[in-house]
RNA sequence: GUGAGUGUAGCUCAAGGGUAGAGUGCCGGUCUGUGGCACCGGACGUUGGGGGUUCAAAUCCCCUCACUCACCCCA
């Protein structure tokens, strides 16, 4: 038979590595707390439409990201790409924009895109984010970009930089396009192929170009937070002094562009100089408009949505005091069962214990203890059953002592 | 979707046309009531898969698959 391995851009995650993971989700379960945050879970699949509706159909994400699927009554279903649209339509659904306060919420779990997987990308991936509603200040995108700049620090992820922009909203973005447009068609035949492509499809991606010349010519392109209408203009300024106030350092980068369309106002993006390519490990923004594009109320949002793959790649070894561990030894077959009655009592009480069951000798029973780091051995034999005792190994210390049943639990007591 | 690199023992890697090797791990022994060291012995592979060239292929050629990295895009 041939084996079956894990498809293509997933990946099994276990010890050591779990332990980093499960670091990292406590972290963001306490943390987010500080700011009101409270956890939502909503499906793993979806109608496909939320998304195509919901992030944009032209999208790259949906047109040739998702995992789409048909399934048994012919409904078209789609793998969640990202969380924030099943966020929106869970508060949309259940009516939470009236129900609760504050309308904040976290989420952590797998997200799946169709893509080459690569350093910090897989299509099984995961993220973690938080979503605020129904407040239109700035002030608000401030606070989303703090908390997650402090939470970075917060879980020492070193070399990190914040970089903010505005994407407009409907009022400014469509005449700033017309007018890149025009500006790159003056210079089409002095950009490189791949751009001349983008300025029907995306011109805002010619800002995104490596090519030197590119980088020169789109320099002198109009840029997106130099032609906003006056609310995005206020937005923008008042988004600054609050970072300021956050004292969160910013950069702000024009050359920023959200890849989702529900994007307006303001965009950000934390890098790591630690990463290879994929050196975004967070981003977000505002989405004003999300929500009535789902059918639901007129109620703003902002959030944000972090890569925990990319995380976890630049977080260090992780170090979980372990809890004390206790090997369980028998001089020879016939007491096994007095070395599980052993067992069940340090089982009962919480202790960390473990014992092999088919060992021929003490020697290969210590082999085992040291694989998994036993701190004591209790030893169990003919002699320790004729008195009454237990045989105490300090494996560390090298160091053996005989206890009396009677005073095990006092030993535990002092030694666990 | 495009490009590049890598696939050899459980793991890390040698061998670049002539009998597939080392380190480590594993099993056993020196040591039948005691692990980290040392020494001795043992098992291990259809060299990712398929085809071709050759007296002879892990090695050269073609195809295919997988992994990795990069482009694209994104977290």
């Amino acid at each position: 038979m041939n084996k079956i391995a894990a498809p293509k851009g997933t990946g099994d995650i276990y010890f050591p590595e779990i332990g980093k993971w499960q670091y990292l989700e406590d972290k963001i379960r306490n943390y987010f707390s500080r700011f009101l945050y409270k956890e939502i879970r909503t499906p793993i699949f979806e109608h496909s439409e939320l998304f195509s509706r919901g992030i944009g159909s032209e999208t790259d994400v949906v047109q040739k990201e998702m995992y789409t699927f048909q399934d048994k009554a012919g409904r078209s279903l789609t793998l969640r790409p990202e969380n924030t649209a099943s966020v929106v339509r869970a508060a949309i659904e259940n009516n939470l924009f009236n129900e609760m306060f504050p309308l904040r919420f976290f989420y952590i779990g797998p997200m799946f895109r169709y893509e080459k997987p690569q350093k910090g990308r897989m299509r099984q991936f995961h993220q973690f984010g938080i979503e605020v509603f129904a407040d239109k200040s700035a002030r608000v995108d401030a606070e989303v970009i703090y908390a997650a700049f402090n939470f970075l620090k917060e879980i020492h992820l070193c070399g990190t930089e914040v970089e903010i922009s505005s994407v407009g909203c409907g009022q400014c973005r469509p005449g700033f396009l017309e007018k890149l447009k025009t500006a790159a068609k003056e210079q089409e035949k002095e950009l490189c192929g791949e751009c001349q492509r983008r300025i029907e499809t995306n011109p805002l991606r010619i800002f995104d170009c490596k090519n030197e010349s590119c980088i020169k010519i789109s320099a002198a392109f109009p840029k997106m937070i130099e032609h906003l209408c006056g609310e995005c203009d206020t937005h923008f300024a008042e988004l600054q002094t609050a970072l300021q106030v956050l004292k969160v350092e910013y950069k702000i980068n024009p050359r920023i562009v959200r890849g989702l369309d529900y994007y307006t106002k303001t965009a950000f993006e934390i890098t790591s100089n630690q990463l290879g390519a994929q050196n975004a490990v967070l981003g977000g923004g505002r989405y004003d408009n999300l929500s009535n594009e789902l059918g639901g109320p007129d109620i703003v949002g902002t959030g944000f949505a972090a890569g925990m793959e990319r995380i976890i790649l630049h977080l260090q070894d992780i170090d979980r005091k372990q809890r004390k561990t206790i090997l369980v030894a028998y001089q020879n077959p016939a007491l096994l069962d007095h070395a599980l009655r052993l067992c069940e009592t340090l089982w009962s009480s919480g202790i960390h214990a473990y014992m092999e069951y088919d060992a021929k000798n003490l020697k290969k029973q210590f082999k085992k203890g040291d694989r998994i780091s036993a701190d004591y051995t209790f030893i169990l034999g003919d002699e320790e059953l004729q008195h009454n005792t237990i045989s105490v190994k300090d494996m560390k210390a090298r160091e053996q002592i005989t206890i009396k049943q009677e005073d095990l639990e006092q030993w535990l007591k002092t030694n666990i």
